[in-house]
Order: structure tokens, then C-alpha cells, then sequence
DNA sequence: GCATACATCTCGCGT
DNA sequence: ACGCGAGGTGTATGC
């Protein structure tokens, strides 16, 4: 990894077309060639990148970046600040938990949390347009669909909604309810939920997460 | 901002929890206190980060990064094989073009590439589900609602979907009938749209964009 | 401040 | 390779 604190303007023509004038900023040369440009705020997002694989080409003071779709980063280097390289070695990469598919897994391991008696069919259930998260029943026997986001917004109804028009065209299945199961949900996709007779279900992931520590205390 | 670099463990402790076990990596503080933790790859995503606004506290070997809604950053600094400051002032930002707010303007000004006779009635048209990119009459008075995306996907369709649906309740436009309009329009996209009866236009944003130069050139 | 929509989104999974 | 969905999405804009 290179780092470079320098003066310069920098040029992309890809997606769209930006110029960065003249200013000094940090360049990251790392070792798969790929290049950012950072200012001296905002933590995330680069002002200007290339994403690997690429190729970095350096003429005097014109550093070029092209990768395989066309896309160029120009960046014109007017004075170096600072320049020093560092042997990282490959990263050990990071471990995660609390994602969307954590939430359907303990979900699918407690479906009485949506309601007594009810039991899962399958989780990921598959359709022409996609997989349902989870297919269940209810304590009266219905089949119900449900889809889990961790935050439950307009475009995830939209989702559930095209699953139960597909479930309900099998006649084996239908009728097939519908439940929106999010950490949060949006008073919007609330509103839309309700318009289309579709339930509503906030999920406690901590007391999920208890209950699933409960029942492995349990072996 | 102050570029490190440590052998370090990082946990994060927020939306989700993850951790990072000992390796070397980049460290960027930032003006506005936020902290990016960077491996030798990868030029867009840190491994690990807390966005501004923010707090960073450092005791001895321990930086902790900490935000409003109660996310945590831990960083464990084990070994610092660099450590490094530089003044860089406010960056000027970048220009862009070729969104899509600059192909709203540009179709707008040239609604004859939608078919003879079209004429606009207003961009960002006010609904109370949000504003409508484009409303304008085809060549026999009818309205037309045009949903403009640089790429445009199924989500796109649904948005203009709903609009539609909302615009046709109203007596006074009552037909109103859809235009998804973008750069390139994906497969699915343009079956679902042909599903709802709304039409795809594929616009070329550099013969627009020629288009309107000739007109800038007439003055 | 909340809510929506965009992004050179990136990234990973599945077909 | 493309399509699709998720993301600690971040970021800007409008209300």
C-alpha cells in the first residue's frame, strides 16, 4: 500500500463524467491496483476511485487508472506532500452477526412469535421471481408468506405483494396471507402493508436472539 | 488527518457487531472525527468505519470511536509501524455530470425525442406520494407521466406504477398513461412495464445532450 | 429533524 | 456473465 498526500486535480470519465480541481488530498495505491482519492472528511466514500481489477499506468506526473469497461481515472499530480509504502499483508477478513439472514433463522426457529400455533412450511421458499423468506401456517391452517427486512420500507411490501400475487395463482396454495416482518417499519410501508391486507410484525431480534440462547442452554 | 499504520483488532458494536482479529491495517482520522480502517485492497469500502459526526477518544492503546445513535468503533492498537499527520484545508468538491437530474433538464427541454407533437407540462410534478420527474401531453392532448432513471430496474417501474395509479384517481388528468424512460433499461424492467402498458424509451444522453448544444448554438 | 430517492453505489449469491 | 437483493449502505435534498 502506497500512500501519497499531494496537490493534484483529478479527472473520471466512466458513468458519468467529474473533475476534482486543484487541492491536496490523500491517494491509496493498494496492492490489487486499486485507487482512491480522499479529503479530509467523511469516512465511507472516497471523492474519486477505481474499483478492481484495474490498471495503473504512471507517465512524469499524469497517474491513469483504466479498468476493463472503459472506465478512466486521470489523475494529474501537481506537488507530493508525502509518499510512503507499507507491506500490509493479506486481511484476515471480518466476522458479522445481526444480518437479514440471522433474523429469518431465528424466526423460522420461533414462528409462535408471530402468533400461537403457527409452524413453518420452508424458509426460502422458491418462486419463478425469487424465494419467499419464509412460508408457514397460521393456527387455522392458512398458508401465510412472510418477508423479513431489518428495515421495512415501501419497496419491501411492493416485494411481498408480488410474491402473494404468484402464490395465490396455485390453486394448491391459495389463499395465501401475507406478513411484513421487520426490526422497523416505515409508517408508509406501514400505510401500503395495510392497503393490501397485508399484516405488519416488528421483530425484537435481542428477545429472539434470547430465546434462541434459551434454547440452546437447553442441550 | 492522520494516516496510521498498526497492527491492530477492531470491533464494531452498532446495527450489527463485528470483529476484526489482529492484522496490519490503515488507519484514517479524519478532520471531522470520523475513522476509516482500510485493508491493502479494495479501493471504494473500508473494512470498518464510523461516520461523522462523531467522537473519537484515544487511552493508550484503545481508540474508541463513538456516534449519537450509540454505535461503537473499537479499535486495538497492538503495534504502530506508521504514524503521520498532514494539513489539507477544505476540499472544493467535485462537478459531475450526467446524472439524472441533468437528463431530466435535458429531456425536458426536447420532449419531441418522446414522439411528435409532445409537449411538457412540468418536471417534478407534486404528488402526495412525491414528485412525478415529468408530466406532458402526447400528440392527441393525452397526459403522459415519464419516470426518467439512468438505469432503469423493476423498482423504477413500480414507482412509476404507483404514480399512475395515484394521478388516475384524479378526475381532471384522468386518463394518464406511463413513460419509463432511461439510459438502458433491463430485461425484467421492461417486461413488467409492458405488463402495466407502460412504454420504455431508451434515451442516449450524448445525443441529447448534442441536441441541446445545437440549440445553445442558435444563440 | 425526518423521509425520500439517488449512487461511478459496492458486494455477494444464484442462475 | 447477468440479475437480484442487501448494506452498519452513505449522501443530498425536500419537507
Amino acid at each position: 500500500m502506497r500512500l501519497v498526500i499531494a496537490r493534484c486535480t483529478v479527472d473520471y470519465v466512466g458513468r458519468l463524467s467529474a473533475h476534482l480541481p486543484s487541492a491536496n488530498r490523500l491517494l491509496i495505491l493498494k496492492a490489487d491496483n486499486s485507487v482512491s482519492i480522499h479529503a479530509d472528511d467523511r469516512a465511507y466514500k472516497p471523492l474519486n476511485w477505481m474499483s478492481p481489477p484495474c490498471r495503473l499506468t504512471v507517465e512524469e506526473d499524469v497517474w491513469t487508472v483504466v479498468n476493463k469497461g472503459g472506465e478512466k481515472l486521470i489523475i494529474n499530480v501537481e506537488e507530493v506532500l508525502h509518499d510512503s509504502t507499507h507491506e500490509l499483508g493479506v486481511d484476515p477478513g471480518l466476522v458479522k452477526d445481526g444480518v437479514e439472514a440471522h433474523l429469518q433463522e431465528l424466526l423460522a426457529d420461533r414462528m409462535e412469535v408471530l402468533g400461537a400455533g403457527w409452524s413453518l412450511i420452508r424458509r426460502e421458499y422458491p418462486t419463478a421471481i425469487g424465494p419467499v423468506d419464509i412460508l408457514c401456517r397460521d393456527a387455522d391452517g392458512g398458508t401465510v408468506a412472510v418477508e423479513i427486512k431489518r428495515r421495512g420500507e415501501i419497496d419491501g411490501v411492493e416485494q411481498l405483494t408480488r410474491y402473494l400475487e404468484l402464490l395465490n395463482r396455485d390453486p394448491l396454495l391459495s389463499p395465501v396471507k401475507g406478513v411484513f416482518a421487520a426490526q422497523e417499519i416505515k409508517p408508509q410501508a406501514r400505510v401500503l402493508a395495510g392497503d393490501r391486507g397485508i399484516a405488519c410484525v416488528t421483530l425484537d431480534y435481542d428477545a429472539l436472539r434470547g430465546i434462541e440462547d434459551d434454547k440452546l442452554r437447553l442441550f
